[in-house]
DNA sequence: TCATATACCGAAAATTTTTTCGGTACTTGG
DNA sequence: CCAAGTACCGAAAAAATTTTCGGTATATGA
């Protein structure tokens, strides 16, 4: 009752509006990828993250593009072909990825123990 | 059983086990509401943040908890009153979100223009 | 020719997350 | 007594995300 609809929370909260920008399954992993600003071919970034539905990469991949956090760069032959690069604006998040991946590492023996959680 | 990884996709990879703690819509949220290390009640936590149902709240909370991120202090009275502070664990977390904070707060401006998705 | 590779997309299924709703139990203030 | 506050929980609905499946099209190599 209190709470109201939603909207632009996202907007209203600089917190939520990062996240939102990176929480999606597999979008860190993938600017962690191509942070090295190297493009990479849809299947190369496939073959990068095998546990990811390829089409959910495709997808996250085009908000990702949309967000301007990943530029496309199509080439109009036959077979087809294209690349994915990181922008300045995706390049900037990386020092958060940076972050995680630090996190992660130093903290992953307490998860290890705690979870082989299924 | 509140919550349960199903693959150790999380465990493999340092990025995906720092999201996963974090990913959740309010999770950061909360860790940055007690980031100061002043134990707040569960009913401060849903005024602090009235965008989100209280019900899921509680259940964040109960799985912070769970990953060691929060503590949770329960005082036998009555009417019943609870508090959730933050553990050294969630403390660590902090930097990640100053970053997510910051980058939010540098860029905002980009995504009130260009919003609509989300 | 046929299998494979490239890239992409729609639709639907499966799964997960979030929200809503209604309930328990007890106390205090009006 | 009644309403409101405090904390909590289960069940189910709703919404969002992820995955699977099948399809488009073209080219290359065996």
């Amino acid at each position: 009752m209190a709470y109201e609809k939603k909207i632009p929370v996202d907007l209203d909260c600089p917190l939520r509006l990062t996240m939102s920008l990176i929480e999606s399954k597999w979008k860190s992993c993938i600017l962690d990828e191509l942070r090295n600003g190297n493009p990479k071919r849809p299947s190369e970034i496939h073959k990068c993250l095998p546990e990811a539905a390829p089409r959910v990469l495709d997808i996250q991949l085009k908000e990702m593009v949309e967000d301007g956090l990943v530029e496309k760069t199509i080439y109009p032959e036959l077979p087809p072909r294209s690349e994915y690069n990181i922008t300045e604006l995706g390049l900037s998040l990386i020092p958060i990825i940076d972050l995680m991946l630090k996190w992660g590492k130093e903290h992953f023996d307490i998860f290890e123990r705690k979870f082989g959680r299924k």
